[in-house]
DNA sequence: CTGAAAGCGCTAACAA
DNA sequence: TTGTTAGCGCTTTCAG
């Protein structure tokens, strides 16, 4: 099929390119007899929009994306928010612009930013949801406007979101039982350390973890999941007690990001080492447990990608008509102390 | 900093925007001074030319990448190209285009087809070498001709290539050594099977591995190297009599995508299982000997995503103006059995 | 060697 | 409701 422009469907419709313009772009200035006839010429003819004309017509930003994002935790979302604005620059030459309206933290103020960018009619909403419930009606009211939703790190299950972005939780969940399983002798005892079985994202790497594990381990037992609520405190208290009631416990798998109180935990009780602690996420503060032998590997969710990811799918939505994929799921990388180095949140500048 | 455009340049140089143009495209009926002029102050304003209406003007392929990689092995190299197809076809609007001319396999037909490509006149050649001695003068003379060349999977050290995409050969073979370390008990011994150590890929890697394995596995030792040269019955028969020699042997590191002789070897003499394998790439033929347990780990170089990651920053450097990296290296993958199913080379459709 | 002008496909403003 | 036209920034052609 030969490409074709506006020219070319007004020739074919009779009809001047003001007219083929107007039916295109559904304005209402046109007979709706008209518009159905330019319509079907150019859908006839695979019309694809020239962007480069319109991006040199347009003059500013052709495609807007908002972006909403928590600040806190910065180690996590910075990623996210980097990964996204830089993917985005890239595409500055096709007038792509991004609309930041970050919010304080999960579950605090994204309602109101969210309906802040709503205004800004962009084409792409990039959300990291905290509050599902709150969230999933606005969500459906900018799809209904025809504004795209794109959720990234989180879902919100019960909306209209077209597309979710995140990493794979069941096979984080797989990947860290099976290598927590080779770490350890057969009928080994272990136990998870999670946020809140409240939460989707934890729930799933719980599950996953527990279910296979014992295939993994011979004999093997997930003792206890402990919810630490990701809370410093909460978190060390718990899994302290946990260490001195357990003491067959050979290994903990951390399923959400909040490791370091299990790791001072582990060190108050000298255990360092002996625990096989597999966790999730990467961070600087992370680093010297790593040295120390603490932590043996960490599944690490690449925040970093996810932004990126989220922008590609935006942009190559609106620019290219690319379909949305209702799902996209990141291959979760494995983080060892050999290659930490490697990983670019252990590097000095960002 | 405003943007400025053509005609504005013209204006402030007292001169016709032809004159800019041909100032700046360095075509030679212009005079030298005003070529100077013009260029100056283009500088000084920071100019960077409208894509979008270049693009526009010229209609044609604005962009033009060359891509010369080896046919075999399919089922590594179709993933690199794939994966720079895929990535070229996102930027079709900024008129961006991909000249394919595929070798038969490496150090054949690969200096033919470059020299053919090289007289297409794109901007950026996109390379897999096989035969780094005979390339290595071809690259040369193309960067001389301002084409910029993105060397792939593979460097070619002695040349002046605008840049190298491959994994991080050092990142794998610590991360082998570390992983093995933890598979095994304390002083266990263990061997490598290589391709040759006259491939700089291979030799990385196995020195990466030598160097880190006594570091993490207390005692242990890396008894023996075994090059297998990429053969199908030699890798066989030397590692059959390896496994017979070694009765120690406790772990087995392939730092070349050649591991099915490997795992045929393990598998003749009853060893599933019993010797840890940790192997290199992925592919279908390997999901059975995951399967069945003869290896445990296998570290991933993804070559879709350095296929990807050519053409981002061939397209970046061209139409951003972004420097080329020299080197860019990605971070290892570790697949395992419980997440095979996340990599695209083990899905029937691609 | 340099300038003037046409036109790429599209949008938007104005005219009919 | 529809048609006409200017012009976005650039390349290219033709005339000086």
């Amino acid at each position: 099929m030969k490409k074709i422009g506006i020219p070319e469907i007004a020739r074919l419709a009779n009809v001047s390119i003001g007219t083929v313009d107007r039916a295109l772009h559904g304005r209402s200035e046109i007979n709706e007899g008209t518009r159905q006839r330019v319509l079907r010429i150019a859908q006839e003819n695979g019309y694809r929009p020239n962007l480069a004309a319109r991006a040199l017509v347009v003059g500013g930003p052709l495609i807007k994306v908002g972006l909403c994002i928590p600040r806190e935790v910065h180690y996590y979302f910075d990623e996210v928010r980097e990964g996204v604005v830089a993917e985005a620059r890239r595409y500055q030459p096709l007038g792509v612009q991004v609309i930041y309206r970050p919010f304080e933290r999960l579950g605090v103020g994204e309602t109101e930013k969210f309906q802040e960018l709503l205004r800004t009619h962009p084409q792409v909403i990039v959300v990291c949801p905290g509050d599902p419930q709150r969230l999933a009606p606005l969500i459906n009211k900018a799809e209904l406007q025809n504004i795209r939703v794109i959720c990234v790190s989180s879902d919100v299950p019960g909306s209209t979101r077209s597309s979710v972005v995140c990493a794979n939780q069941m096979a984080s969940g797989h990947l860290a039982a099976e290598l927590m399983s080779k770490f350890l002798a057969p009928r080994a005892a272990v136990a998870i350390i999670t946020g809140s079985s409240a939460t989707e994202d934890h729930r799933k790497k719980v599950q996953a973890f527990s279910e296979k594990f014992p295939q993994f381990s011979p004999c093997g037992r997930v003792l206890e999941v402990v919810e630490g609520h990701d809370d410093k405190d909460e978190t060390f208290q718990k899994v302290y007690a946990l260490l001195q009631r357990q003491s067959a416990l050979a290994g903990l798998y951390v399923s959400t990001a909040n490791c370091l109180p299990v790791c001072r935990a582990i060190g108050a009780l000298g255990l360092d080492g002996k625990i096989r602690l597999v966790t999730t996420d990467l961070f600087k503060e992370m680093i010297p447990y790593f040295e120390k032998g603490t932590i043996l590997a960490s599944i690490h969710q690449r925040p970093y990608t996810q932004g990126q990811v989220s922008a590609r799918l935006a942009v190559d939505h609106i620019a290219n008509g690319r379909p949305l994929p209702s799902s996209y799921y990141l291959t979760p990388h494995v983080a060892m102390r050999s290659i930490l180095q490697v990983f670019r949140e252990t590097r000095p500048i960002k």
